[in-house]
This record gives C-alpha cells, structure tokens and sequence, in this order.
DNA sequence: CAAGAGACCTGACTATAGTCAACCAATATG
DNA sequence: CATATTGGTTGACTATAGTCAGGTCTCTTG
C-alpha cells in the first residue's frame, strides 16, 4: 500500500465519500445534487448554459432538465444569447440569489470545519487542494483577455509582486504598486491583460503595455504555483506575443532578473536575445524579440 | 475566487467529475459503481463486512445487497466470522481475483495517465492526496498492533529513518538497520509494534521492547507527513503506554535526539523526565516515566 | 437466563442520474 | 444557397443508489 497507484485510490475513495457528505449537506436544501451544481454555477449577471455543461460534463438533456426544474423553482430565467441565438443564457433571480446564499454558507461552514481540522496546515491543504484541482482542469485551462483593474488581475499582480519579493534578491516589498485605475497602458487598443484560468481560479497572468510606436513590452508573466510545470508560462507568451501581432507591434522588449532562472530559460528558449538596457533595479536582463 | 471556500468548491468540482470519470471507466467492466467499489475493498485473504460498510459509509441493506449481487457472479464468498457469528467475512475467489487484478490495471492506467500529466511533480501530487485524504479520513484512523515483519512496519521503519537522517545531523544513513526477522524484541509477548492507519496507508508507527524486568523501551515514534499536526504522536504514546501498562510493565525508558524538537515537547509535556544515558549517538536525551 | 443490542438479510419502495432518439432553430460552410 | 453542424429541448426509458421496516440469529449484560 505504498505505491502511488494504491494512494491514487485511497485519494478517490476518501474523496468519493466526502463528495457524498457534501450531497447529502446540499440536499438539505430540498433539491437533487444535480440542480444545486448547477445552481451553483449560474451567476447573477447571467452565465453561459455550453459552459456550465461543460464544467461539470453534462450530458446536454440531463442538463436541460435541471434548468426547467430551476426555472419552475423560480430561482433562475433563461434568456437567448443576443450574440449566437442557439445559445441560452441563464441568470439568478432574486430568490435564486438567496438560495445561493444559502449553499454558500453550507460551503463555508464546511470548509470552515475542514480548515480547522487542518489546524496549523491549512494552508497546505489549500494548496495542495489547488495542486489536484489544477492538475484535473487541465484540460479546462483557458487563456482570456482581462481587465487589468479587475480584483483577479489584481489578485494576479500581488502574487506577482510577493514572489519577486521572496525571490529576487534586489527586490524590495515596497518597491512595486498596483497599477493606476485611471490608467489605459495595459487596455485595449493601447495594451493588454490576460488571465489564464482554471475553472474559476486565476492560475497566470501576462500583460502587454506600449513604448512607443511599435515597440511594446511584455510585463508580468507570473504562474501560479499549482500550475507550474505544465508549459503554460510558454502558453501565456505565445498568446500575449499574437495578441501584440495582431495590434501591429513589431518589437517587443522585457526586463526580468537573472534570479528568475526558468523565465529566463523560456524566453532564450523562444527568441527573445540581449537588447540594452532600459529600466533600472530589479531588473538585471532586458532582452528582445522581433516580430 | 481567492478565498479559501471558493477554493474548496472548486477542488470539489474537479473532483467529482474526476470520480465521475473514474465510474464510467470502471462501468467498463458491466458492473455498477457500488458493487466495484465493495469488490476492491475485498481481500483474497477475507475482510471483515462491516469494515467495508464502514469505510465506504454503506447502508447495511444496501451493502448486502452488493455482496449478494457479487457473490452471484462468482466474485467472492462470504462466511461468518467464528470470533462473533453475527459477523461475516468476505472473500475473493480465484475468478475475484482475476476481476481484481482488471480493475487494479485500469486504476494503473488512470493513475499512470495523472502522474505523467504531474510531469516533474509527480512526488508533490501525491503527497497533496495523501495530506487530504488523510484529512478526510481522520475519523477513521486506527490504531492497529502490527506484525514487526510486515511490509507497512518495515516501509513505517524506513521512513522513520530517513527523516532521522535528514533531521538529526548525528545520525548517517549507515546506521540504522531493519529488525532481525527472527527477533521477537517487538512481537508479543515480549513487545510491540503499533500501527496508525488512515484508510490502508500507514501514517505512524510505535514500538516496545524489553529492556530488563519490569523496564521496558519505547522505539520508533513515527508520523507520516500527511497526518502531522493533528494529534497522532500523542495518541501513539499514549496507546502504546496502555500497552505496556497492560503488559506488567513498571517504568519506560526512550532516547531520542534534541533536534527532534516537536516529539521532545511532547514527551516533556507527558510527564517524562531525564534520565541517565543508556545508548549511544545519534541519541543525545534520555527520558523515563514510571506507569 | 431473560432482555436488549448488534450484525446482517430481505422485500418493497422512491428518487435520481443518466441515455437515446427525434426534433427545432440558428449558424457556419463549401 | 443548399447542407452540415451546433446548441438546445422534449419524451420515453433504464439503471442505480438509497431508505425503511420487519425479521433472524447471535452476543452481551444485569
């Protein structure tokens, strides 16, 4: 019992049962699991139905079934899609939102008892609850453009700037700001942000802001710790390097630290050589890359 | 999405549909999901039906129900138990056996499929399932006697003396060997040798053997990595004392080295004192407590 | 040794998940 | 512009999980 495979089943029967724990603490709520997962997914400004479906792999039938049943709950309306009008739309009404609240605090409590249970490791059991569930989605992973003042890029931003912190050794704690709201430098048509996401949790960022004329600079290429290791740092470059194609730039500069040894090897690995430098500490290395 | 319930819902989410997939692959094999996962619970040398019950969180009707579909097919036989008539046991036959050794190949095959997505970090996912599980599993932990010669007490051993090397700056991978498989120090009635089980992983380990007439040696004081910070250490001292209480046994005696700082607090808030060396390096402290 | 409790079995039942095929409407494609 | 594809809906169906009560042994306990 000591290979990783006898583990992996040890992992899913544990994990089978809480996962029955957790539908019978929802079913309390008067309604099948099926519905309260997908309950759980439909926001109130509204939510892709294709996206929900395919979030929890539901056969598409099966699927609209849960919605009518939602619907005749009153807790949910379904509107078509203006942009493709086979799709549907589906958004909280009132009640639906306190019925949400009411599974969020069901989850919170649960987590609660979980995070205490954990005492002093909590925090390694989220993140190695961050490692699995990343690891799972890895398939789910998509890359989209985001609003730079928006609480993930933000949140993105601060983990950036933490492990600059913790890794580079010229790197002060006060020495980086979030960006300035009033700002366009990292939006669309000057620049770019974009957020890679597993299911619902940032795992990586990278941005796109202008110098001049068509010289551009790539900025903030972080990874989350739980995706690491699965090439998407590579996946967050090739996708900020077609977005600044796609707007006209021709050169593309960054400054980065020698201490950052595997962002490094990523960008000798695909192009990027020496250019002078042009900012000034932390920073150690600038390179370049024509387009 | 940054707090730590969020996280938890989305850990589930991935998780369920995870399971999700691991059912229709083992739906693979014509059998329904309960019954496969009764069967994998079933020893080729007879399991105690109540414990599967347990394990898996069963209704007693329902889990006879799996027992009589599977022992229809050939799978298994069950026999009551001879130490309580009211209970049975259930046993794999030959054609168990071979079902077994399918489902064990398409679990080699999902886990193979997962550590190769891990890449180079195969070793932290499964230590981020081992920590949940354990978490998950934490009600069910046992406390077991265990035969010094078992595979899981020596793979508890070995772990223990890796750590001890890695800990302990005295103490160099030479010097500690596996127990004589003809000794009986730690086998009663001379000694013991308690297992912790979380699920069918052992995650701690404690052992007695005879010193001189009524004095006995506590050895080997061990958690897993998974289950530290809850508690176990404790409860292993404690069980084993109950043990050597039982047994007739006057004062304990163990050494230990200082640089185990977590297992020194322990033993100090237990009521056991200094006393006079009785071994050499890596040992620096030696403690006593009379029962 | 009687009474109560525990472990298991069986029958009867319900609720839920999931499948499949037929169908409609909107959009993409050659 | 005909045709294929996509997203979604509905009805009919099956399989499975799970619940509950009543029953039979067997063991424990006062």
């Amino acid at each position: 019992m000591l290979d990783p495979i006898a583990r992996l089943r040890r992992f899913n029967r544990a994990v089978t049962r809480e996962v029955g724990v957790l539908d019978t603490s929802f079913l309390g709520r008067g309604r099948p699991l099926g519905a309260a997962r997908v309950l759980q997914l439909v926001q109130a400004e509204g939510t892709d139905v294709a996206l929900i479906r395919d979030r929890l792999a539901l056969d598409s039938g099966l699927m609209s079934r849960f919605l009518r049943s939602l619907e005749r709950e009153g807790l949910i309306t379904t509107a078509t899609d203006p942009a493709d009008r086979r799709r549907r739309i589906a958004r909280l009404t009132p009640r639906g939102q306190e019925e949400m609240a009411a599974y969020d605090s069901i989850g919170r409590d649960r987590a609660a008892r979980l995070i205490a249970r954990a005492r002093s490791r909590a925090g390694e059991v989220v993140a190695a609850m961050d490692l699995i569930a990343t690891l799972l989605n890895r398939d789910q992973l998509a890359i989209r453009p985001a609003d730079p003042d928006s609480p993930e890029a933000l949140a993105c931003l601060q983990a950036y700037f933490d492990e600059l912190v913790a890794r580079v050794p010229a790197a002060q704690a006060g020495m980086f700001s979030l960006p300035d709201p009033q700002s366009d430098s990292y939006r669309p048509p000057k620049g770019r942000f974009l957020i890679a996401w597993s299911d619902d949790l940032p795992v990586g960022c990278v941005s796109l802001r202008p110098l001049d004329g068509t010289v551009a600079e790539v900025k903030r290429l972080w990874v989350h710790d739980s995706a690491r290791g699965q090439g998407l740092a590579r996946r967050l470059m090739t996708a900020i390097e077609d977005e600044a194609k796609a707007m006209g730039v021709g050169l593309l500069k960054l400054d980065t630290n020698s201490a950052l040894t595997e962002a490094l090897a990523l960008y000798r690995a695909t192009g990027w050589t020496a250019t002078a430098p042009y900012t000034g500490t932390p920073a150690d290395t600038w390179l370049e890359k024509a387009l």
